[in-house]
RNA sequence: GCACGGGUGGCAGAGUGGACAAUUGCACCAGACUGUAAAUCUGGCGGCCUAGCGCCUACGGGGGUUCGAAUCCCUCUCCGUGCA
């Protein structure tokens, strides 16, 4: 794996991207929004020879129009004047899938960067974050959805010893029981005509990487606390109208979560409390996924905000300006 | 007081003489991640270790029957229900 450091920078001169990542309830949008506004400030700005910051959203459900208080979406008012990118960009009843979200979201780093400002990438979804910052570069292969549908009839070994026949190298380390990547994997194949090729990791930037990283009971109580905030906002209407304007039953259970559950309620297939607390215990063992995630990338910066006296701000506001002088 | 029913691992709840350290679900722990990624998927989950298909302690307490009991019998105890 490459890595971008200091060592590449004083090379050459590469694009520096901060990101902000972190489980779901740790305050990414806010603290992204905070530094935003700090570099924007006329001293910083002379100072680090910058022209600002914007944002790019780095979740896969903030993609999507009418997800609002369902995926924690930042308000218009909380983004205090700072641009924010990659949020409200597709359809929910279409699907919008990584390599979409890379292509513009992309674009968008790209832009902001030709403006002289620093792109903030703030998200929980670690594989549109990595898309962005790394030149990976997905196969060819759009979705077929005749041919899923076809090999979504057989099971996982079957699918797995076509894959092993086709392409032994690729069957060697996906996960023989996950159908979703067994049938894509084929659908590369069939399509490409071609094995599954290696996705590179290099960097196409200069990273800084900043995750916030609660303690487990302080992360449960902020979850708890957002969930019965959003729940009185309206959570529940929402579902009920995207459900209105179209957005199946079906669609609703593959967004996962606070749409599923909700959803799920509206159904009558579970009880309100039901619903609660299902999702509290859902959303909890999805911010223990992102972890899991992020736990892998040994050069993220943690801090914890609960064990120290200024706030997150304060605390990584001088890491980011290191990182640009 | 009598009569039934029941007390199983953190919880729920199977098992009713050997294949049971005990199905399953929840909770919990850990992990994967090549166009659905809030999705999808995997492993662990009584204790101990030289990690074996090894040893120990276990299915309310005690005693018994049996080669062998969570499972049968006796007794105590607790809970539920019905009758007094």
């Amino acid at each position: 794996m490459q890595k971008s450091g200091k060592s590449g920078r004083s090379m050459l001169n590469i694009p520096k991207v901060v990101v902000i990542l972190g489980p779901n309830s740790s305050g990414k949008s806010s603290l992204g929004v905070s530094l935003a506004v700090l570099l924007g400030y006329e001293k910083t700005k002379e100072e680090l020879n910058i022209n600002g910051a914007e944002i790019i959203s780095a979740d896969s459900r903030q993609t999507y129009k009418g997800l609002d208080i369902g995926s924690g979406k930042i308000t218009k008012k909380e983004m205090l004047g700072i641009p924010h990118h990659m949020i409200d960009v597709a359809s929910p009843k279409k699907t919008f899938s990584v390599v979409q979200y890379q292509k513009y979201a992309k674009k968008a780093v790209n832009n902001i960067l030709g403006l002289g400002k620093l792109p903030i990438i703030v998200g929980g979804t670690g594989f549109y974050v990595d898309s962005i910052i790394y030149d990976m570069s997905f196969p060819a292969a759009p979705p077929q959805m005749k041919f899923r549908k076809r090999l979504e009839k057989l099971n996982a070994s079957e699918l797995f010893e076509q894959l092993k026949r086709l392409d032994p190298e690729r069957a060697k380390d996906i996960d023989k029981h996950n159908k979703r990547r067994l049938v894509r994997a084929l659908e590369i194949i069939e399509y490409t005509g071609k094995p599954v090729p290696q996705i590179s990791r290099t960097y196409e930037y200069d990273v800084l990487k900043i995750g916030i990283g609660f303690p487990k009971s302080v992360l449960k109580e902020r979850i708890s606390k957002r969930l019965n905030k959003r729940l009185d906002n309206g959570m529940v209407e929402e579902v009920k109208s995207l459900h209105n304007s179209g957005v199946s039953w079906k669609k609703m259970d593959d967004l996962g979560l606070e749409y599923r559950y909700v959803s799920h309620y509206l159904r009558r297939m579970i009880s309100y409390e039901e619903m609660r607390k299902t999702l509290f215990a859902e959303i909890q063992k999805f911010a223990k996924r992102q972890m899991t995630w992020f736990k892998r990338d040994k050069e993220i910066i943690w801090i914890n905000p609960s064990s120290i006296k200024e706030s997150p701000t304060e605390k990584v506001f001088p890491i980011v300006k290191e990182f640009l002088s």
